[in-house]
DNA sequence: CCCGAAGTGGGACGAGTGTCCCACTTCTGC
DNA sequence: GCAGAAGTGGGACACTCGTCCCACTTCGGG
């Protein structure tokens, strides 16, 4: 078995105990029992446990948010409100499918700014968190041939700032009725900077 | 000593631990060493660690969010955009006074959600956290008679929403001007249900 | 064939954790 | 004044943690 091959299942041990345990629980051993590995193997694979850390960070900025916000946002939105509204809903359902993957996405960013060699990380993730809902706004104008009345960067930062109380208001409660009330509210707000171009 | 006055002292050590190295450096060791006591004298106080971190939890609850919202919210605001927005801004000051205090608040969150037998306090926390955003919506209806077009349950949601968004989009970015941007586009937001009566 | 390098596993080390026990002091009530 | 209770501190227990060391197996090239 190669280093990178070994790096992988390890990686993907880690992200299962993670979702699954928290990141209080995500020790060297229970990555390689998850594994099925020795616990000799994973220093092979990475110099260090914080290592790991950092690249679960790293990479887990990339595929996640991105895919939930744009994945079902523009698939059959005939209007800018469905696509908005309809690409917080799909969030929502991420949310509610699996909420260790967003409750272990806290607990990282936590982790993250509580140590000063780590604090960058946490604001890289949310720098492409930004950019990504940036992006997705910007599609959604030239879509639907509008104009945004507000810079998109700060209504960006309005998407994330909303998914992310959304987020934790619906771990809190496990209320969907007032988590589709609180998308609508979003979606008002981010509608009334919305102008015809 | 009394046990209630040494509870006290203890409690106000792990508050004081908690913001500065967060809730991964609460040991007891760290509270008793931050209260000057021995470890012995924490389990004569408390009968478990865990109870002391439900005693935080349940009484960070009280006085926190709601001062911090409805404190200056009201003071010399002249019209309903004003309460908010400095309601708003007030809570932001708050978060950058002392972030390790906001952060230890969601660290304990994580926790609470993490441990079956904490869950329903972290319920509790965000339940008394959007009656407390209810009370100071109704509050700036009174006082402006004016009336919101949307149920203030709801919009208290989306008010929670949001300061734990911009919290974490402070927390990551520390950066200030964007912020204050995020407090207008949420003040934009509320005022937009806003109607004479 | 066989030697050396790469890969792999068990065990151990030192530090840190929550909890508990047992001496010791201090103070109250008779 | 003194017995007994309350309060207090040091040390130890059992455990988990990240890391590391050292035998052991596996395998490829001379």
């Amino acid at each position: 078995m190669s280093v990178a091959e070994r790096r992988e299942l390890l990686f993907a041990a880690a992200v299962r105990v993670l979702e699954r345990d928290g990141l209080a629980a995500l020790s060297t051993r229970a990555i390689v029992a998850e594994a099925g590995m020795s616990l000799a193997s994973f220093h092979y694979a990475y110099e260090t446990h914080e290592q790991l850390l950092v690249e679960i960070i790293a990479a887990t900025i990339d595929g996640e948010l991105s895919a939930g916000l744009a994945g079902l946002g523009d698939a059959a939105a005939r209007t800018p409100r469905e696509a908005i509204h309809g690409a917080l809903t799909s969030y929502l359902e991420l949310v509610r499918t699996d909420p260790g993957r967003e409750q272990g996405m806290f607990e990282l960013t936590q982790h993250a700014l509580r140590r000063p060699t780590m604090t960058a990380l946490a604001a890289d993730q949310y720098a492409k968190y930004h950019a990504a809902a940036a992006e997705l706004l910007d599609h959604v104008a030239d879509r639907f041939e509008v104009t945004w009345s507000a810079p998109t960067t700060d209504l960006a930062r309005l998407v994330i700032a909303m998914t992310d109380g959304l987020t934790l208001a619906w771990l809190t409660s496990r209320d969907d009725e007032a988590a589709a009330r609180l998308i609508t509210l979003t979606t008002d707000a981010l509608l009334a900077h919305l102008e015809n171009s």
